[in-house]
DNA sequence: GGTTAGCACTCTCGCCTGAAGAGTGCTAAT
DNA sequence: ATTAGCACTCTTCAGGCGAGAGTGCTAACC
């Protein structure tokens, strides 16, 4: 299919209008609407052709055609432009970063994804910092009475974990400031990734007498490193349910549920990490996960300072609107990387 | 109706009958599934006698009858007997909570709603501790680096809050020692109700120098109190789809979306504290918000220490296993107060 | 008088049918 | 290569029909 060719036209105009209209497109709404130069028969002809390839499929005989995941494909790769965004839109954004300066970076991550579903009404996902990628930067542990203390550590993205721990009662104050300030000497600069068995041991060794108690240290950075790393933040999870397809509560069901299963929505939108600031889009079944094999998703990858530290994506209908969603999703991931 | 006439035992049959069936119940099939010694005849009487006094109706002509939200009421109020958990959901309690004695306060509530919704099958709210009621603890302020910190407030209840303020270059760490020990010293015991405006210009005066970088203090808390504490976790938000009343997703649409605004779910929560203890039952449009008028909410406090810090719900349709709900509800909410 | 059997009536639900509408594929003409 | 024409197919929707379930009423019964 060369470029001006006219099956390419006129697989360009199935899509967008399906992707509008979400029913089949007939040769004859499309000569109407488009005045293409062709009848409606030519056009019916083309159309055969489209389908003969694998482009377009009709639900059943003697309806319009809708586009096959091929067809999507084609779309997405060689014949969509990205739009620009309405300056309603453009506004929005800015809006919303304007007074989070200053705020935890999963407070802004939540507005992140609250702001992506608003805008285009479909789901957004959003993976964390990727605590693992992150460097350790403090950690503290203040008596909260007698037995308690919390244990705060803080990464160099801005990353708070909080864990309450026993205290022996025989530790004095001088006793756990030396170890804390030990712990922090010691760890400074290390990525967390770094923080291993072997290093874990070397601890042991060095701080022996206080184990027990450290022991919980240990939990929550191991913690951080596995359980929370797949933490991801949702947004407009019911705007699924606005889309004709989804019109079927059995269909729902899969996938609401999934939405409560965090791990597996972070395999989902684990990326493949050469694409650094590409946009990527995986159609219908090109997701590993059952639930979203009717669904598209549109993400890329955001870094805070130099590291890549997550996800941002937007979960619609294959129907889905892709130039919209792709350049909502790059700017906004740009917008996020100047924070 | 007195103790032992047959329109309660009627009543008791169409209601409990109906919680499990889903369907209408008619006098023949209660005749079948009871040998109560009367014809189908005298049990339409009586079921068209409590459809007069309004405990019952029919959806249409000639088709059994369904409790109206009266029914339920008397149901719940005069016919039903507490049920006793299975020994596998005793069992499952049990587990949960084995392994939860070091977390935090938030995570067991995670936990605690995931518990609830997966032995009932409905969707479980907990509205979290109420931090205003809760007294402060401790708070502490460590530098991240040379302009920034993390401010950390430790609640009696366990409840821990971070938020990552800027500090002025010009302080050094004595002086920030100093100015945390004060404001520990000043706050200590104090509820977090008590720190109004009043405190806080005290707070200002006392420490004018520094003001400007105190703020971010100030509205950490302030934020605890009003935003914070309208924090609600959900447990099983698409038992719901489960349902057959809930088939149609223009009726499912409004109460998942109902799920996402956490303000709205905690005034639904928001019980009359002079039934501490006790079980709230809020049956149909007893409940306030629109979206949940097919609903009915299971609910009950729970305490940690003496003062009363949240509510732990079961929301189901209005034909739910009430008996059991109530029976759950309650065996956790016990649970959890002896942690 | 309370209870019951009998019976006509009503309503839902599933199934079929038929007409309207939309779109196709094929053929023959341009 | 393109187009007009036409028969054909398939969906959708409304209407109709029978089965099933349940009711209300009446008259008989204990």
């Amino acid at each position: 299919m060369g470029v001006g060719s006219r099956k390419r036209d006129i697989l360009r105009v199935v899509v967008t209008d399906y992707i509008k209209l979400a029913h089949p497109i007939g040769s004859r709404s499309i000569a109407r609407r488009y005045k293409m130069g062709f009848s409606p028969a030519t056009i019916r002809n083309e159309m055969a052709d489209l389908e003969e390839l694998g482009y377009l499929i009709q639900p059943h005989t003697s309806a319009g055609r809708i586009p096959t995941q091929k067809g999507y494909r084609y779309y997405v790769d060689e014949l969509m432009e990205e739009s620009d965004l309405d300056e309603e839109e453009k506004k929005k954004i800015l809006e919303v970063y304007e007074y989070e300066r200053m705020r935890e970076i999963e407070e802004i991550i939540k507005h992140t994804s609250r702001l992506l579903s608003s805008i285009t009404n479909y789901t957004s996902l959003i993976l964390g910092p990727q605590l693992r990628k992150s460097a350790f930067k403090k950690l503290q542990i203040m008596p909260i009475d007698s037995q308690r203390g919390l244990l705060v550590l803080v990464s160099d993205t801005g990353f708070v974990k909080n864990k309450v721990i026993n205290l022996p009662q025989t530790l004095s104050s001088g006793e756990l400031n030396k170890i804390v300030s030990y712990l922090n000497r010691r760890l400074e600069g290390l990525s967390l990734e770094q923080f291993t068995s072997r290093l874990i041991n070397e601890l042991r060794r060095d701080l022996y007498h206080y184990v027990r108690f450290l022991e919980d240290t240990f939990t929550l950075v191991e913690e951080s490193l596995t359980e929370d790393e797949r933490r991801v933040i949702l947004g407009g999870t019911t705007n699924i349910l606005n889309q004709p397809e989804f019109g079927d509560i059995e269909k729902v069901k899969g996938l609401l549920s999934l939405f409560e299963q965090h791990s597996q929505l972070a395999s989902l939108l684990s990326a493949p990490l050469a694409d650094v600031d590409s946009v990527i889009i995986r159609i219908g079944r090109e997701n590993i996960l059952e639930e979203v094999q009717e669904c598209s998703l549109v993400m890329t990858t955001y870094r805070l300072g130099n590291d890549i530290i997550g996800t941002i994506g937007l979960l619609g209908p294959t129907r889905m609107n892709y130039s919209k969603a792709v350049s909502v999703v790059r700017q906004v991931a740009r917008r996020l990387e100047v924070m």
